[in-house]
DNA sequence: TCAAAATGATTCATAAACAAACCATATAAT
DNA sequence: ATTATATGGTTTGTTTATGAATCATTTTGA
């Protein structure tokens, strides 16, 4: 019996998982591919493939993303996806941004 | 010396996940979070947060999803993004596509 | 410039993910 | 209805990811 580290995840962080596992698992099946197909392509097992069309959250986010690619779900269009706009902007925005962060000293100097 | 299993994965698989930590990256710094807040939020170490920010394939989806909406980063808005849109959709499609699929048999009687 | 703090990188021990091989059930085509 | 195949759910052993601790380096604020 080892002491089991249960994590705790948010919704938002599940929902999302599963969400995406649920529009594989259409993908798949519209495409008319097995399990077992997709899983050999993607080089890893059907347990595996299961387990990311459920939503596991231990999943590796490799093993997902590349499902996901065969399939044909693409979270980042090479198109006009909110994200890949999203880039743009905050790449350009790191250059401005301090390297580091730093936390501000609790006391504050108001006394003057 | 045990044969290690080197998987290996689509450039666009690696893209995405590297875009993904990029994106955390860049999110975080906005908002003026260390690294330790952020892993500490989340429940994980300082050394999974980096790999996670450096798009390691091997983290888990879990870990991965949830700094990223921690930080602000969100691949599913609850608002109007591309695939909440899709879901239904596809969601929809499910109820009248098979419930498993099955291969065509290689033979075709085409000699009638 | 100096000190404190953030980041990066490495090592080690341990918990957990994963593949493989099962069996059971459900589904689809004949 | 029958049979072949796809899927679902186990279990087990091995590989691997992860947390913790440490040290070096960079960066920031004073």
């Amino acid at each position: 019996m080892s002491k089991s580290v249960t994590r705790t995840y948010s919704r938002y962080s599940s929902d999302a998982v599963q969400l995406m596992g649920g529009l594989i698992r259409s993908a798949r099946k519209e495409r008319k591919l097995t399990v077992q197909e997709v899983a050999e392509r993607a080089g890893i097992s059907r347990g595996l493939h299961q387990r990311i069309e459920k939503g596991d959250l231990k999943c590796s986010i490799g093993a997902v993303f590349e499902v996901a690619a065969i399939v044909g779900v693409k979270l980042f269009d090479s198109e006009e996806t909110s994200l890949t706009k999203h880039i743009r902007q905050t790449e350009d925005k790191l250059t401005l941004l301090p390297k580091s962060v730093r936390k501000k000293t609790k006391v504050v100097d108001d006394d003057f």
